[in-house]
DNA sequence: GGGACGCATTGACAACCATCGATACTCCTG
DNA sequence: CAGGAGTATCGATGGTTGTCAATGCGTCCC
């Protein structure tokens, strides 16, 4: 399992030059990390919590989903670098980087 | 051939509320299209075509597939929204849909 | 320490997807 | 109209992925 973790500045933005080989392959990973339902949902959650994370406890319930599947979503995020996990205690404390979206939102397009 | 296409503002932002499961199904949609090289390569290539638009003959060379392969990764494109393509003569010119890229940038992130 | 709780991993299975060769379709040109 | 060029579709195939039940591994509490 290769858990790179690169969570920023993936590549140059879309609308700039064209795209290498290799930067677009580390771009549709991101983005792949964000084509299932589950995990966008998961994602809102995170990053319309208030505390600013998340006890994966808390996240099982609401996308209705299995607890392996949960955390195996969770997973994928993590080394997509969307997201990260703290353990406290017994529990794991999941929270969304910012950073990482506003990376993918500037590949969109130019920020004019 | 069902080419729908609905081109624009999917759904609420990511950070702005909990995301639905509807919309979410309707996002990641558009982000699995999004989610592979050489799709990715193609978006490229038309967003930062001088003339705007581009001969889909011009398109399977840069990428290094089958024709077949390139005109199907064009339709996914073109099904998500992301992509338009006209005819002229025998040939099909493609253009990016900006619109579309800008709804994606939205729902990744607050424009603030 | 023993048990219970929380999360991750494994194994299995079905569904989906990228890719290509072959082929059909569309339109222009002579 | 016949031929050919440019695209799209079809069928097949190997690889990937989402899902769950079962299980393993830390961590806390009595």
């Amino acid at each position: 399992m290769v858990v790179n973790a690169s969570p920023l500045a993936c590549c140059a933005p879309l609308r700039a030059v064209e795209l290498s080989p290799g930067d677009a392959e580390a771009l549709a990973d991101q983005f792949a990390a964000l084509a299932d339902p589950v995990r966008l949902r998961l994602l809102s959650l995170l990053a319309t919590a208030d505390a600013g994370s998340v006890c994966a406890c808390d996240l099982v319930e609401p996308v209705s989903k299995s607890q392996p599947t949960v955390s195996h979503h969770l997973k994928v995020l993590t080394e997509a670098g969307l997201v990260t996990g703290e353990r406290r205690g017994r529990n794991v404390w999941y929270a969304a980087v910012p950073a990482a979206l506003e990376a993918l939102r500037e590949a969109l397009g130019p920020s004019r």
